[in-house]
RNA sequence: AACUCCAUGGUGUAACGGUAGCACAACAGAUUUUGGUUCUGUUUGUCAAGGUUCGAAUCCUUGUGGAGUUGCCA
């Protein structure tokens, strides 16, 4: 056809572009289905992307439905969090919010036809019986003895499941398919099933609630949803998706669509391993900053923009892929680099005394904010005698490649002098404590002195008098191991005990303290920091979100 | 020894029977008032064996390896 085939299509946008071609249906429509019974991580992110992403580019739509059919695990407080995070993440549902509890009637209405038209019954056995009726991968299952019940006994039944007449478990609807079907799914699913909960909707005016097999492809024809995108657990459902569109009465037809999820090296993403990170105490909320949800992320200073590229990047597939987290912190220091304002903080400080400068003088520098964005042009940081630097940026017997501060050698201090360290003093323990200096008045902002000396790096530093103290707290991945998911392991045994690390006296630059919560910002040579939601005016608290690329802490010697 | 699906550098992902490309990672070098950024270059790949074809990553067969499925969860 007329489209170009300039940008390659993953697969399922190549089934849009073919069904748009044959005119099978006049618009796009997607959706996105989450249970509320929990957070979204970011391997929803990826289904997010995909599904908005395509209403977006098809000029179609893409409806938020939750897939609320299990009163026992959902709550409105999930409800309001996908929200939240899928606003965040940059998407919007408009008017097409859906609740697949909504259809509830409507289901019951189709589980009746099911009933008259001989293809479901109600049956008495337990669910152990129905297990072992059901057979096994290899073996086809055998009748249930309820399988041929007169239709008006089923009808009857159903009705008096409804009204509540009988206990959780003690009946089930099924669809009656084929029991001998190498696909487990098709042998007499159970469509209905019985649950004296009260759901976070409906209250108590059900007693009994569809399955998931019976809501989902029905939901999808209600919506006129045209294709419905899931991951590849899903396959095998399919053949049982279609078995209801086309023994029921939909006003649509939908078709289902399979792809791989998410998968990150060094983390975990199934919802019962996260829940247990939280309620175990390993990490301090859904939203500690380590963890890959949505609200994790987030509170990390990870941009939503990052995390649309990068699942742009990764593709849409049914290959079973494992990605690696760099490709991940790739985009987001992509982002990052173009957009974040820098400043200098200290994070291990180090006193430094400039002891030829007048002791009661302070200079402004001009220091540019980005470098990738001249237009936003300088901002002033203060200079004075008492400054502090990195400790990491000093160190007394260097290397030939340590090209920072050492005894007799000159650096330069970025934006203000270039200084040369002349003493070192220490405490009772050899501890180096402070540093003895002078500056060079010739190179005032940093600039090259006229007799033409070089020097071979630029450090940061903050003025002792004007710093700012803030707790800075740096994070490393969760786990040690790629795929502490997978094996007969336990995945807590793979944790990562310095995941954390809290550095309790970082000195900042004063300007940083007009950073709002939200904002990530560059702390020169270090890498990316935001401000966390535990933060205040009287004691700041940033995150960081990623360090820079550290080609010398590649290229340094152990220590 | 069921059914379904999958297999391209270290990790992802393109190539729709016609030059195996891109990103990340790694390694060099250049630039740099961030050991950042940017730029240049290098290394590494079609699971295997047959077949069809002038020509196969692509089509066919058989193998091998991996994943999912035996909830009244989604």
């Amino acid at each position: 056809m007329t489209t170009p085939r300039s940008a390659s299509k993953d697969f399922i946008r190549e089934i849009i572009d073919e069904d748009l071609n044959s005119a099978k249906h006049d618009g796009t429509v997607t959706r996105f289905p989450p249970e509320p019974n929990g957070y979204l991580h970011i391997g929803h992110a990826k289904s997010i992307c995909l599904n908005f992403g395509i209403a977006q580019e098809y000029d179609g739509r893409c409806h938020l439905r939750f897939d609320d059919t299990n009163p026992a695990k959902e709550d409105t407080e999930y409800v309001d969090s996908i929200k939240e995070d899928i606003h965040w993440l940059g998407f919007d549902w408009g008017d097409h919010l859906y609740f697949a509890s909504d259809y509830f009637e409507k289901l019951f209405e189709w589980a009746v036809h099911l009933i008259e038209n001989g293809k479901a019954y109600v049956d008495d056995q337990s669910s152990d019986e129905m297990r072992s009726g059901r057979g096994d991968l290899q073996n086809p299952g055998t009748d249930s003895p309820f399988r041929n019940r007169p239709l008006k006994e089923n009808l009857d039944l159903f009705d008096r499941m409804r009204a509540g007449e009988f206990k959780d478990g003690e009946k089930v609807l099924r669809a009656k398919i084929d029991m001998a079907h190498p696909n487990l799914n098709m042998r007499d699913p159970v469509i209905y099933r019985i649950v004296h909960t009260e759901h976070h909707r409906t209250g108590d005016t059900w007693c009994i609630y569809p399955m998931y097999d019976f809501t989902h492809g029905q939901s999808d024809a209600l919506e006129y949803v045209t294709h419905s995108l899931c991951t590849l657990e899903f396959e095998n459902h399919r053949p049982l998706y279609e078995w209801f569109l086309e023994n029921l009465p939909v006003p649509s037809r939908p078709r289902q669509i399979e792809f791989s999820r998410l998968s990150l090296n060094y983390t975990v993403m199934s919802k019962r391993k996260l829940l247990q990170l939280v309620e175990e105490n390993y990490v301090s909320g859904w939203n500690d900053p380590r963890m890959p949800t949505i609200s994790g992320i987030r509170r990390r200073g990870y941009p939503a923009e990052a995390i649309r590229n990068f699942c742009k990047t990764i593709g849409i597939t049914k290959f079973k892929s494992t990605n690696d987290i760099s490709l991940l912190e790739s985009s987001v220091r992509e982002v990052l680099n173009a957009d974040a304002s820098r400043f200098m903080a200290v994070l291990k400080p180090l006193k430094v005394v400039i002891t030829n400068y007048p002791e009661d003088q302070v200079e402004q520098f001009d220091a540019v904010i980005n470098p990738e964005k001249p237009e936003l042009g300088t901002r002033k940081v203060p200079f004075s005698r008492e400054l502090f630097i990195e400790q990491d940026d000093f160190m007394e017997d260097a290397p030939k490649k340590f090209f920072r501060l050492t005894v007799g050698k000159e650096v330069r201090f970025r934006c203000a002098y270039w200084i040369r360290c002349n003493e070192v003093i220490k405490d009772d323990d050899g501890n180096v404590t402070e540093l003895r200096c002078t500056y060079d008045p010739e190179t005032r902002g940093g600039e090259n002195p006229p007799d033409g000396r070089k020097v071979k790096a630029t450090i940061h530093w903050v003025s002792a008098d004007h710093a700012l103290d803030a707790e800075v707290r740096l994070y490393d991945r969760l786990f040690n191991t790629e795929s502490p998911d997978s094996g007969d392991s336990n995945f807590l045994e793979h944790l990562n005990s310095d995941s954390l690390e809290i550095l309790p006296a970082a000195k900042l630059e004063p300007n940083l303290a007009d950073v709002a919560v939200g904002e990530t910002v560059q702390f020169e040579r270090l890498g990316y920091f935001c401000v966390d939601i535990e933060s205040s005016d009287e004691s700041p608290v940033f995150n960081r979100t990623v360090g820079l690329r550290d080609s010398w802490a590649k290229a340094k010697p152990k220590s």
